[in-house]
DNA sequence: TATCGTTGTGAACGTATAATCACAATAGAG
DNA sequence: CTCTATTGTGATTATACGTTCACAACGATA
């Protein structure tokens, strides 16, 4: 019985990572419930055996995303005691992510999803609101140990750290690898890096 | 006959107006023939009259918008001498279209539009590059003015301003307007301004 | 007035997709 | 071994969409 259910549990990661994979290669557009069952090795059906509906599906997506992202943080801050590395490496993360699969901009910033169920709308926020709260922290961080600017808002900081990376994916996707994401958020970073570190 | 054609004109004109405006306020992914049709009071099939494909009528929404992007350019350009002052402005010009109808950050960074034919890509790729273009002689012209610091990379510069508005027009979408775009932008330039300009 | 090109109409087709359902296979519990 | 719950299957339905086509309405031209 106990056996069962971890089969069952099985099945339903092994769709949500074949979604995720078909999200992140082909996009949200491509994500049909035909494809999901084909990348798992049954008949679309059968899908329904372990997810309610399609949105059931995204969701799962989400859930991972997100569980990528904060881990994301995590292993950032676990490495750089200095929030201002922290913040780097953090960027240069999502850089890595964008050159992989870009799973991550895709979905989060597709027209697909927001034209979906209000629900996802809501969860996709939640895990934008998590994920810039969790960088403004790092800001906070950084402003009580003197090393930025104490006057900034910590939350417009981390939306630039977005800013940085979203534009970039979006050109690197447009021209299918064609631009030089790493150089770019180098750059912007230094920049952005000037802007907010105290001067000495 | 000069004047049939130029009815035909009109109607090709309609037509791509409702489809821009339906583009605007539901996205990408709404944009049916159908829903085209119905919005210009003709039938679907009629819509095959004056456009011989849908892709054709995304090409003429994408015409507009490209328009509608180096208009802004020029306008704020005409406005301002001073490059930073320019740059200031077609940001904010960016914050109104995106509190206005957000059509051009849909549609630009919308994920169906890069599934469908790899000619549209193209077209919203060099509307990319001639839009942070031209924001990078702005750049280029306040470092030959002595404003915006010489070392400085001109197309890295165009594509941070990019990165404060793409961002705050998904949260704001996101948010259905709860977020402040206005407020962000203001905050987010003055970081970046701080990082360009040349201190004295 | 007769003709012709343009534009709109309604029906139809092909395809893709989400979802349902009855049925079969199967594996574990008793 | 038998029963039962779980999981996969194939057929099917409903819907939406892009597109085509034969036909009608209409205005200009000759």
């Amino acid at each position: 019985m106990s056996e069962q259910k971890l089969d069952t549990l099985i099945r339903r990661e092994q769709i949500a990572e074949a979604a995720l994979q078909l999200v992140a290669s082909q996009g949200l557009r491509k994500l049909s419930v035909a494809a999901v069952a084909r990348r798992v090795g049954i008949v679309p059906s059968g899908i329904y055996r372990h997810f309610h509906s399609k949105a059931e599906i995204i969701h799962a997506v989400l859930d991972r995303i997100e569980q990528r992202l904060l881990a994301n943080i995590r292993a950032a801050c676990d490495e750089h005691s200095d929030p201002l590395e922290c913040l780097r490496d953090v960027l240069m993360r999502h850089v890595r992510f964008i050159r992989e699969g870009r799973a991550i901009p895709r979905i989060i910033f597709s027209d697909d999803l927001h034209g979906e169920h209000p629900e996802l709308k809501e969860k996709v926020l939640s895990i934008f609101g998590q994920y810039s709260g969790q960088l403004a922290d790092i800001v906070r961080r950084g402003q009580e140990q003197g090393l930025i600017r104490g006057e900034l808002d910590p939350t417009t900081v981390a939306m630039m750290v977005f800013g940085i990376v979203i534009p970039a994916g979006i050109l690197w996707h447009l021209t299918e690898g064609g631009f030089d994401v790493t150089r770019h958020a180098t750059r912007a970073w230094e920049m952005v890096r000037s802007a907010i570190v105290v001067q000495q």
